[in-house]
DNA sequence: ATTATTTGACCATC
DNA sequence: GATGGTCAAATAAT
């Protein structure tokens, strides 16, 4: 396929995405008061438009295109408070602008009576280091850091949370990029690259929809998507990126993530660190990449041939 | 005994 | 004052 032709599928899956979600909104939510039905059935074609988007871009990016994913522009709703005597949110708080934190969420679904929230072993070893019980949602919030940032001061933490709509999903908020040598280990140069490429692959299969309760209990709209990143997609990736086991979880529980840079700090230079490629065959999962609100005037000026 | 997790208090921000 | 993020003492698990 062309990249003119791909270029235009593109924009007409898009335009069909945004009129479906039009239609969502003329539907006059809460969607509480409507029929389970009329959602359901769109949801369904909102999910059909992100598969194929994602279809499609998986398809462009073997064809060597790669794409940055803004992550950092979304989930403002997310970004909550912090103290400033934390080096991270200094980072944040030198420039004005909060919402380039390098903040990265994606949603994991885990099959009924698995491991506790947090327990995902997703390559990188963490350290619960609090809980907190969030206004408007269910289940409390699990605060996580990395193991190493006495040792080597690495900053990334992560925040998981038992989504609200689908309590098998848990929604986990990467914050902060990997400087401890776990972002680099075991990864060739080379497997690097492809993880990069996998996840702003796995990002663009987001599907976004406002969600019932989040549209309604949050104090701002958020968009997630329903786990949709089907098998036959994964599959086409490496198994190699697919599970690492390597950190000290004891729960069972395949993952892969990687780690956006800030574009404006000295996280520059930090690695993006995908899994480790000890081969567990990822099991009972289900992931999936969120991204925040479609944005179609949003520019990606590191690679302007960025399709979503 | 050591390590990990839970919990309430504290602090910054809004 | 409400809220979210972090600290650190208490508790649990190994």
């Amino acid at each position: 396929m062309g990249d003119c032709e791909l270029k235009n599928l593109i924009a007409e899956l898009r335009k069909g995405r945004e009129l479906a979600r039009q239609l969502q909104i003329h539907l006059n939510l809460p969607y509480s008061s409507r029929e389970t039905r009329e959602i359901m059935l769109l949801q369904k074609i909102l999910n059909s438009f992100e598969k194929s988007l994602s279809i499609v871009n998986f398809r462009s990016l073997g064809s060597g295109t790669s794409v940055p994913i803004p992550m950092s522009e979304s989930l403002p709703s997310l970004t909550g408070h912090s103290r400033s005597k934390d080096s991270y949110h200094d980072l944040i708080d030198g420039s004005k602008k909060r919402k380039s934190i390098p903040r990265r969420m994606q949603q994991v679904r885990a099959d009924p009576g698995m491991g506790v929230e947090g327990s995902v072993d997703d390559g990188f070893s963490w350290k619960k280091y609090g809980q907190k019980d969030i206004v408007g949602t269910k289940y409390r919030r699990g605060y996580y850091r990395c193991t190493h940032r006495k040792v080597q001061g690495c900053l990334a933490t992560k925040q998981v949370q038992r989504s609200d709509y689908d309590p098998t999903i848990l929604e986990i908020t990467y914050l902060g990029s990997h400087t401890c040598n776990q972002a680099t280990r075991v990864l060739s140069p080379y497997q690097q690259e492809q993880s990069q490429d996998l996840d702003s692959v796995i990002e663009q299969s987001i599907h976004s929809f406002h969600f019932p309760s989040t549209s309604i209990m949050k104090p701002e709209p958020r968009t997630f998507s329903p786990s949709i990143v089907n098998n036959c997609f994964m599959s086409n990736f490496s198994p190699s990126l697919m599970s690492p086991s390597t950190s000290g979880a004891r729960h069972s529980f395949g993952g892969n993530e990687s780690f956006h840079q800030n574009s404006e700090s000295e996280l520059n230079g930090t690695i993006s660190a995908a899994t480790s490629v000890t081969n567990h065959p990822t099991v009972g999962l289900d992931f999936s990449f969120v991204n925040d609100e479609f944005d179609p005037n949003f520019t990606f000026s590191n690679n302007p041939g960025f399709f979503f």
